[in-house]
RNA sequence: GGAGAGAUGGCCGAGCUGGUCUAAGGCGCACGCCUGCUAAGCGUGUGUACCCCCUAAAGGGGUACCGAGGGUUCAAAUCCCUCUCUCUCCGCCA
């Protein structure tokens, strides 16, 4: 959510920034609504102004034991003001409404060191790490390797749930257990991140605060019969962990780390990433979660990004960082990096990480604020996130890129100690 | 699931037989004074959101907010209803 006085005030930058993001939006509706809106309170509460008065004229003049009629006289008066009130302010609660809705479905400013460009094809690449493996042989997808080793099972999960669902088996459990316990344990110790296990199901003030609400609801899995959601991050229930909350300065910054599966509808997905473990309804990510100073969120966006590159680092496995461009970029972020790891079944790089920083939009949602130090006014806090990583796309890459002539997979030395020792799966 | 108690500003906490509640008091915080230093003390100021006026800046006025939503009333933190959450006890349960 932006401040509705910048909006007012910077029509002209948020129709730039709405078309660098390739979105269509009625400004001229907002404008009209706005001045409504301001109108219609204005004269509400000059009348709720008149009402308060006369009632404390009517309190004292009962105390002086004034003629009956006199405060009848007002009483009637003040009724009469009290309708016209009504009317006004069920005008107001429409417009309040709709001008809400209209607010919270704009999205964030994008930072200037973001790239322009119309899609992911406009995502310029920062820096790459290691080099493509070239195999002496025709690599394999990891959906057939996995299947092969007996580690994942499409076929039966889509008996018992449907399309876009997995199982993990044997080893292809194991692993992804051991990356999960990789994962959290190299970002507690090495990158200070305090580890949290939060609920998978949320409230509907909890999606809002993120920005999944209300425009994105279709992308969500929402329970019958309940106001809750499936989370399709731990972003969710970490980031509002201090919604509506002032933090003292000095416990600044705070690094939060969460295991969750992540549930996604994704209604506009079909027909892309339909093999494998790609693009799942349930899938498991550790995610990476930071409440900042807002003079440090650009610098802290940086380190977040490493802690999450160093993932792929210790795996040793190839990808690269590209910085999305305004017309891709998230709904709520002013700037994102995307770690994009590499994958031997699309010959190229595959999203498996998005770093993004926030600034103050999700805070102003959440209300998260704090108290600068010899300050009585408080401000709002920077949030930002970043997968580190999305746990079945990090599995699939081990397959594809530790897989053997034979079929085999090698086990990442780093993932050794958390599989038992087993150092190749077969 | 049953019975009871509670939810008030950054925090603690009074008010809860409706009308100077314009929410006491304390803590914390900010500014100033005082004191060789420190501690203590004294004074002043300190919520959020929105709207209006004024503006270079400052400032001034108003409305709403005492867990949430309704209701009664000229007037609600205060009375009534519904809901949510927290705590205590009982029941059930991995």
């Amino acid at each position: 959510m932006l401040d509705i006085r910048f909006i007012r005030e910077n029509l002209d930058l948020i129709e730039k920034m709405l078309s660098q993001r390739q979105m269509t939006f009625d400004l001229s509706a907002f404008k009209s609504l706005d001045e409504k809106r301001r109108l219609l309170i204005k004269r509400t509460e000059d009348l709720r102004a008149e009402r308060n008065s006369l009632s404390q004229t009517i309190g004292k003049k009962k105390k002086e034991n004034s003629a009956e009629l006199e405060i009848e006289q007002i009483k009637q008066r003040v009724n009469e003001i009290s309708e016209e009130i009504k009317t006004l302010e069920t005008e107001l609660s429409d417009i309040e409404n709709e001008h809400r809705q209209l607010i919270l479905s704009i999205p964030n400013m994008p930072h200037n060191s973001v790239p322009i460009g119309k899609s992911s094809e406009d995502n310029v690449v920062v820096r790459t790490y290691g080099e493509p493996k070239k195999f002496p042989f025709e690599p394999k997808p990891h959906w057939e390797l996995g299947e092969k080793l007996d580690i994942i099972d499409f076929q039966r999960a889509g008996k018992l749930t449907g399309a876009r669902f997995s199982i993990l088996k044997g080893h292809g459990a194991k692993l992804e257990r051991a990356i999960i316990n990789f994962m959290l344990d190299l970002h507690t110790s090495k990158h200070g991140y305090i580890e949290m296990l939060p609920p998978f199901i949320v409230n509907k003030e909890s999606m809002t605060g993120t920005g999944q609400l209300p425009k994105f609801a279709e992308d969500l899995f929402k329970l019958e019969n309940w106001d809750y959601y499936l989370i399709p991050t731990a972003e969710v229930p970490v980031t509002n962990y201090f919604r509506d909350e002032i933090l003292p300065e000095e416990k600044l910054p705070i690094y939060f780390t969460a295991y969750t599966p992540c549930f996604r509808a994704e209604a506009g997905s079909y027909g892309k990433d339909t093999k494998g473990l790609i693009r799942q309804h349930q899938f498991d990510k550790v995610e990476l979660v930071k409440f900042v100073h807002p003079e440090k969120s650009y610098d802290e966006l940086e380190k977040l990004t490493q802690d999450a590159e160093r993932v792929l680092q210790e795996l040793e496995i190839p990808y690269r960082v590209v910085v999305l461009c305004t017309g891709d970029l998230g709904f709520s972020s002013a700037k994102t990096y995307d770690i994009e790891v590499y994958l031997p079944s699309y010959n190229g790089y595959k999203e498996i990480s998005s770093c993004s920083n926030f600034e103050d939009f999700q805070a102003r949602r959440m209300n998260i604020k704090f108290r600068p130090k010899g300050s009585n006014k408080t401000e709002y806090i920077h949030t930002l996130n970043g997968s580190g990583l999305a746990v079945g796309r990090t599995l699939a890459a081990i397959l594809e890129n530790y897989q053997n002539e034979d079929g085999s997979i090698t086990v990442p030395k780093a993932l050794r100690k958390y599989m038992g020792g087993i150092e190749i799966i077969n």
